[in-house]
DNA sequence: CCCCAGGTAGGGT
DNA sequence: ACCCTACATGGG
């Protein structure tokens, strides 16, 4: 566990010096769809019915839209800034040196505590999906059947609606939002919801020895939920850090690092990352996700 | 016109 | 367990 982030405060806002901590890089790192970059280059995001506008520059975030109290309980959480994230890498590092590239281009990459509800839903419209549209669909849900935020930033800001508002929703409805062949799985998802909260309840407040396990096969019940859904729901929307979801990039990455030469399946490449990472396999899938697209689109 | 995007389902072998 | 293809939609 590491010390409490230090923080200032002044009338700008609060001032963070959480060492370690890079929330651009944690923005863009594909575990959160509802943080915009803004024309000065800060982000402003929505989290349940907060608003938060986080700037990042010289080795200091500054906050805005919140206060101290509310940063206590709730951001630090948000941001997992209790995690020792120096200890995550040396352990990554350990276990499998080629990761260091990774880590380094990754470095500062804090996976969030979100939203489980929101994040079901955003997952199941990511598959096969690219992220500036799955952004701009979660939004125009959120501005149609979210509820208007009252916030100092400039800016009109939406909550993500609630399961009950969605419930309401038509497949047709969903097709109007360019869900595409999804809309059966979110009509269907939707109404299965407090089903799967229930059951990943129990299995959380029992914490199994396979929890990891039980909560994915309970995820993949649901039609549009895969592997690499139920692991990204499992990694962003529950405690669980043990899976590691593989899409196109973390596959890309594997086999420039991992396995250069010859062919493998996802699933012997999830078996091999959950045995060589363990527990910390979810902040390697972050490192090695974010590498990957950085590093295979400019090249 | 093609290929691609944080894949999955359904069919076949 | 693995391979194949269809699937909406928009961007490059």
């Amino acid at each position: 566990m590491q010390n409490n982030p230090i923080v200032e405060v002044n009338k700008n806002g609060l001032i963070l010096n959480a060492k370690g901590f890079d929330p651009y890089k944690s923005f863009e790192c594909g575990q959160c769809f509802r943080w915009q970059r803004q024309p000065d280059g800060s982000y402003t995001g929505v989290v349940s019915s907060r608003v938060l506008n986080v700037r990042s520059e010289n080795q200091k975030i500054l906050l805005k839209g919140t206060s101290l109290s509310e940063f206590q309980s709730f951001w630090a959480h948000y941001f997992d800034l209790y995690t020792n994230y120096d200890a995550i890498q040396k352990r990554l590092i350990h276990k499998a040196p080629w990761i260091k590239t990774a880590i380094s281009s990754g470095n500062g990459i804090h996976v969030f505590h979100q939203d489980l509800w929101e994040i079901f839903i955003s997952f199941i419209i990511s598959s096969n999906n690219n992220i500036s549209r799955i952004s701009q669909i979660i939004e125009s849900i959120s501005q149609l059947f979210g509820e208007k935020l009252a916030s100092s930033l400039p800016g009109q800001w939406f909550s993500f609606p609630k399961p009950a508002s969605l419930k309401q929703l038509t497949e047709k409805d969903w097709r109007e939002l360019n869900v595409g062949y999804r809309a059966p799985y979110l009509v269907s998802a939707v109404a299965s919801w407090h089903l799967f909260y229930q059951e990943v309840n129990e299995i959380l407040h029992l914490k199994g020895k396979d929890s990891t396990l039980t909560t994915s096969r309970s995820l993949q019940k649901i039609p549009g939920i895969g592997p690499k859904v139920a692991s990204c729901i499992q990694l962003f929307g529950t405690p669980q850090r043990d899976v590691f979801p593989i899409d196109v990039w973390v596959r890309r990455a594997m086999m420039h690092f991992y396995n250069p030469s010859g062919k493998q399946s996802d699933l012997q490449l999830q078996k091999d990352a959950l045995h060589l990472f363990g527990d910390d396999a979810g902040f390697a899938q972050q490192y090695l996700f974010f590498h990957a697209r950085s590093y295979f689109t400019k090249h």
